[in-house]
DNA sequence: ACGATTATTGACCGAAAGGTCAAGAATAAC
DNA sequence: GTTATTCTTGACCTTTCGGTCAATAATCGT
């Protein structure tokens, strides 16, 4: 064939898809891509495409990676109520750290770009599906009804998602807490 | 004195919140400010100040008119069921209607801002206090413990925040009403 | 009416934005 | 070794960014 990629295609992404995480899209610029890819400008438009290409890799990235780590953690060991308080836990680990400010990238892009933006928004919808129909897995092993399981999953995903801006709104860590405590009641 | 100010200083900031609101701070240029006020530059930034500060104004406005609904809604009339459930019901009607796709601008600061500007966090921190505080007074009229109102109020925070995030990643409007339902399950 | 003070105006600025491209370098197939 | 193909490189492009400023206009106190 010809010469060939010089670099980690994953690799270069998950490291992209950080820049993105931490600054949003229109915050970040193609030198801070440059920067943390380690590439050129030129590669990164030949192997992926313009900016926006490259924020759509990185989301999908974030779901093949950090979503589907929280599914996997929904489906593995543990009794519901762990895994349900697992997933605020993890919200409140990240603002005591205090070091890597990103949040959540799912609720970023949502607020950022779904509004305006077509294929952000199908993206973030079918992750958002994606992870609903985890939370729902796990409750449906104590829950028969499925429609009891899909309105509750629906809630706590959504109690999820406001612990996130909560979280990075500088709301205290007690507050995340609360959110979990009253989620973790409703479970069955 | 002087020459006075040919423009009504409160309309001036109302139209700049708006652009903030619905395409976030980044990706609102000046030229989209200058549009949205019908002033010039030169007389945007003798009046408020650089982007920023006009930023900081729509933030304070926002509060002082939008939020401050919420919380004048919350101390007025109806049970307290209502009151909450009036607080998602706003949220599936803006998502219905589709026009205006701003979402809730005290969110999409804490999202977009609050992590990298210590400002902002302050302000969007100071603005979810006196939301939870006014929900707590909602719910003091059916809870003593004070501790409780304290903890339920942050989680119907949490969920009406997520709700925001769902709502403008393009979740269907029963998510929401699945998310006010469980809310309102854990009311008194 | 006049001066002091402030608001408005629009041209202007350097820097940085996203994006392109021609030339050179590296590889696989033959 | 040659060739066809692809990747890499960095200079370069246009446009737009946030922001400034000197000149002009309007008002108030006196």
């Amino acid at each position: 064939m010809a010469r060939p990629r010089q670099f980690d295609e994953t690799q270069v992404i998950e490291n992209l898809m950080k820049v993105f995480w931490e600054k949003g899209y229109e915050a970040t610029s193609m030198q801070d891509l440059v920067k943390a890819s380690g590439l050129l400008k030129g590669s990164l438009y030949g192997a992926f495409g313009d900016k926006h290409a490259l924020y759509m890799a990185a989301l999908k990235h974030y779901d093949r990676t950090r979503i589907q780590a929280g599914i996997d953690m929904l489906a593995g060991e543990g009794s519901l109520r762990q895994k349900i308080s697992r997933l605020f836990d993890g919200v409140i680990e990240s603002t005591k750290k205090g070091i890597f400010a990103g949040g959540c990238l799912l609720c970023n892009a949502s607020l950022e770009m779904a509004a305006v933006d077509k294929q952000v928004k199908a993206e973030v919808k079918t992750t958002i599906r994606r992870l609903k129909a985890a939370i729902m897995d796990a409750l449906s092993e104590k829950i028969d009804n499925e429609e009891k399981c899909a309105s509750l999953a629906a809630f706590i995903v959504s109690a999820y998602f406001g612990a996130r801006v909560l979280a990075k709104g500088g709301a205290p860590a007690a507050m995340i807490g609360d959110t979990r405590d009253h989620c973790l009641q409703l479970l069955p």
